[in-house]
DNA sequence: CCTGTTCTTGCACGTTTCTGCATGTATCGT
DNA sequence: ACGATACATGCAGAAACGTGCAAGAACAGG
């Protein structure tokens, strides 16, 4: 039993099961438990996994839950908004844009994540109720009934009395040439507005955005800091995206 | 069963069930009610939960509001919701106070409405996505967890900025002497500024609030219209009121 | 092939943490 | 007011933990 080969039965582990008993592993591998809670120290320390008492449990409560949320959102949403929620730092302020992948941002924080949120929409401000230490700020304005947020003049207006570190943005297209879209112009405007605001802006962007353009030009590539996406890296348009300077991080 | 797993879980049957009993929990898990209660003072010293007698409940009712908003609503909040829901003018402005009661007036609204809501609750916004040709405008600011509605300065400034025919506000508690009251300093201001910029105010109150106070004065009684309630128009404290010339638009 | 170095692994030890029980107290429902 | 239930606290055994240490494997250089 190779150390290496040993790690990557306890991700295994911990991403099938949800949670790693020292105790348990030990045993079934004939090796000390000492040598496994070294190993969950290690990967405790990359961030890899949430050290407890007796074992270790999925740094995210998604990742565990895999399975049960694979109906409720697709596959490769799931493993974007993973990756999005780890970027958000406790203590931080995130600008979170509306759309079924923010949604999957919330449900993948941390239970118990203290940071404040800033979004123009309802459903996402709804369901972070649940988050009992992330204070939310809403930004209102009339309400666009295609995507469910506020847009227009007052909520432009609205979001410039904020700012933020990070902002995660939804698109509708990624696309080399045609950069950021989306299908609306209101709603094109109101992300450019967001993202001027945070320091950082990162898109997520689910594989089947991946190559296709909507109407409206949202931001331009140098515009963000990065793109979220579960699209094989070595896509030649991701392989593109590369060559123009645009940051990937892979949620694979 | 790891304890952190145990954490993690009461926390996640708390945001279900919208509560906890520390008897039940204990047999269900098949350890001591000792080691329940344990945890839920830890939750409970973190802000993730409020403890109670015999169990916990979660920190903000809103959170099991939300989540049981399935279950139908109270037969008393229904029959409220039905009249407000008529006193909405096709083509007319209303604006709509948090809370479940209200959310049952968004339910109780025709499908085909057309007419302009004006909310500060993101769950209302939510909502009334279904109505297609209500127009929706959003009040932003923080967010308050204690009943999931915008508050503070930053809302009561939005609200200035608006105007409408109707304001429906909702309280916890009505009586003859104090007059319109809730649980919080903050929700109280809100809901005047909401009722200063409408018409006219009439306050959803289903028969458990009748009678009973809270610690902050919305309004006194000259300053709405009328009062929607279930309660019996023969009970004294109706009565009391319909003396002091507050007019009652009987829900039975 | 030998030797010194580095890394890994398991063990021993003292420390910390968890858990269930017993005790006495506070709170609830009747 | 009373019994029943829930509670906080202290305690003891058990389990898990971190650390230091030594034996062994892997490896590089001579």
């Amino acid at each position: 039993m190779l150390a290496a080969e040993r790690r990557d039965h306890l991700l295994e582990l911990l991403a099938r099961e949800g949670k790693i008993v020292a105790k348990d592993v030990a045993a079934e591998l004939g090796i000390s438990e000492d040598s496994v809670r070294r190993d969950l120290r290690d990967l405790a320390g990359e961030g890899l996994c949430q050290r407890v008492y007796g074992g270790a449990l999925p740094v995210s409560p998604a990742v565990a839950d895999y399975r049960s949320r694979r109906s409720v959102a697709p596959d490769g949403k799931l493993k974007v908004a993973a990756v999005a929620a780890g970027l958000v730092r406790p203590g931080g302020t995130v600008i979170l844009d509306g759309g079924t992948t923010a949604l999957a941002v919330v449900h993948a924080l941390p239970q118990d994540l203290a940071c404040t949120v800033i979004t123009h929409s309802p459903t996402i401000a709804a369901a972070l109720v649940e988050h009992p230490r992330v204070e939310v700020f809403l930004i209102g304005g009339r309400l666009y009934k295609h995507s469910a947020v506020a847009c227009g003049a007052a909520a432009v207006e609205a979001a410039q009395n904020v700012s933020a570190d990070l902002c995660l943005l939804g698109v509708t297209g990624v696309h080399p040439d045609a950069g950021l879209t989306t299908g609306d112009a209101e709603e094109a405007a109101m992300k450019r507005a967001l993202s001027a605001r945070a320091a950082d802006t990162y898109v997520l962007a689910s594989s089947e955005k991946i190559g296709t353009a909507s109407r409206f030009r949202v931001l331009p590539w140098d515009g963000i800091s990065g793109l979220i996406t579960d699209a094989d890296p070595h896509q030649p348009v991701i392989e593109r995206l590369t060559t123009r300077g645009v940051e990937i991080l892979p949620a694979g």
